[in-house]
DNA sequence: TATGAATGAGGGTTCATTCAT
DNA sequence: CATGAATGAACCCTCATTCAT
């Protein structure tokens, strides 16, 4: 009951890092309905494998997912930190559809629902990002950039809009987010 | 050229339209990937029932994306010629959230393309829908405003991303609608 | 209990043979694994009206290939009556090959058991087809041109085998048949 | 160019030769339109596992019509190596009634071609047989027993008649055999 | 622990047969 | 009688998950 999270010999976590990062480039190119037999031989290792470190193929989803955000989260924080915080709301939604969303199909389904519930799957995770886009919005406000009557939710939920759009279609999304953000500026 | 659609018998028709309907409400509320089986249980019919009328899943699919367009492109003609030209394109977008998108799982995985591709599955809908959607915005822009570097794809890639939000979060959807629209204005 | 063979209207008569005609050209075509509802189609009825004159899919192919039987009979009659009966039989066997059996997919898995038991399906016409050969055998042997130790149903076994020839390589198979026919001249 | 097939686990080697086994007795017994399912029932493995060792049912038939052939193959070698191989053909013509396709009706109909078309499906063991029937015929005509005019193909037309023969009336194939190759003697 | 074979519950689809119109 | 719609039992095949090696 002491839950010990024993290290993993080397071996394993070697297999687990390979296994989750060809899950990552799978679903992100394909989609979550790819089989779990397709990962496995991806990433070199048998079926049996992939069930000892993801019981679950909503386990592994939840891996990839919260793998991405714990990534965005790292995204987030950093342009608070490094750049101008005013801006960094801004800068930070255009990363999202140019650099990360760009065409996870996986990431997409998910956030759209399909395959997994994100909120349920990985509460510990939505709550940083939560913390994350609320410190990026505060900044954003207390500079005057973004309208006071705009919260976080409100933010992740054009978030999940621009990343659809994106899947829809980069060209158009790329060249439409500016125009979504100007949106979110003060009249 | 006329391709003599000979009617349905009474009956026939009956439960051509009870199975649509069915599949309707059905894939609106669970999304693409409930099957056949279920579908026809629900409208009370044998399972090659569905298969006379549908001869194929992604048919149904057709059909029940098909009727929804054309409810779509009807609702945005309606606007242009009943209500104010200028403002017609917004109120659509508004109701695009409000009444149509409403949760339609189905409709979400279908623009983002998941289980059908409804470029290829029904070109003709796509072309009228994409008409109308030219039509609203010329009116739009030539009222002065919409920015005159929006396109007619860039509409529907913003409608994608609407969609998206509400199947994400209906509340914050319905608060943002607006403010995402305001990007769209002339500044 | 009169067993009163009422003669069918001029209309249902029509349909029966209009049937019977389609599917004696589509088994023998495309053999017996077509779609009743294919039969119905081609013949321009309702899969209901197929059912009304042959009950089971069995029973039109006992019809068909009753139909066969009777028309393969009257051949090898006519042969021996209006011909030399000391050849009449090789010719026969000679018209199956080049003739009749002419790439008949249907009555070959008939034949071969695939689909009806010709024996038990149409007694009846097995009967008199077996009259017809020993007539034909008889004829030969008393002329002395076919072994005396070969029976009628080895006849209809080398038929058989014939036909199967044929279906496999029909340019063999009419190169084959003298050959195989020299088998059963006295040496 | 090896292609390195790593030997199965010996459970699953046992399986599979299990499944081959059963299908083999099966499809020889009842024809090649029995279920998979039956076929995975009757040999105490779950479908799925028939599908893992042959991917489809088209598999199982070119394993169990191949090995069948390659019996064959290595039948008429035998009789060309430790007989006389003037009468090699016929004993082997023989053999393939009298032991062989005894009642198999797989073989009959993948000879027939029905179900499957092994011309297409195993070009490899197609080439093989005949390269061996070219071997047995060329010795029975160096040693003047078979007409010169006989080419392989033809011995494989009368062999697949032997066998639609031998399926039809397995006495009198046997009865007949010796008739019909007598048919290939020189006059 | 890793492997990959086995399982078996579906899922989409077809088609002989029945039955309401 | 004819029609063709409805039924539902199979059939082939896939894939998440378990388990023997």
């Amino acid at each position: 009951m002491t839950e010990t999270v024993r290290p993993l010999r080397a071996d394993a976590a070697r297999n687990r890092a390979r296994v989750l990062e060809v899950a990552y480039e799978t679903f992100a190119g394909e989609g979550l309905s790819v089989p779990i037999d397709e990962i496995a031989r991806r990433a070199g290792v048998g079926a049996g494998t992939v069930y000892r470190h993801f019981p679950t193929k909503e386990d592994l989803f939840r891996a990839v997912v919260e793998d991405r955000i714990r990534g965005i989260i790292g995204e987030g924080r950093n342009l608070l930190t490094a750049g101008d915080p005013a801006t960094a709301l801004f800068e930070f939604l255009r990363s999202m559809v140019l650099t990360w969303g760009a065409t996870d199909r996986g990431l997409s389904e998910a956030l759209a629902g399909v395959g997994i519930d994100v909120e349920k799957a990985m509460p510990e995770a939505e709550r940083e990002f939560y913390a994350m886009l609320g410190d990026l919005l505060r900044a954003a406000q207390e500079a005057g950039v973004v309208r006071r009557d705009v919260s976080a939710p409100d933010v992740k939920a054009v978030m999940v809009g621009l990343q659809a759009m994106q899947t829809y279609d980069d060209e158009a999304a790329k060249r439409l987010t500016d125009v979504v953000l100007d949106g979110l500026r003060p009249r």
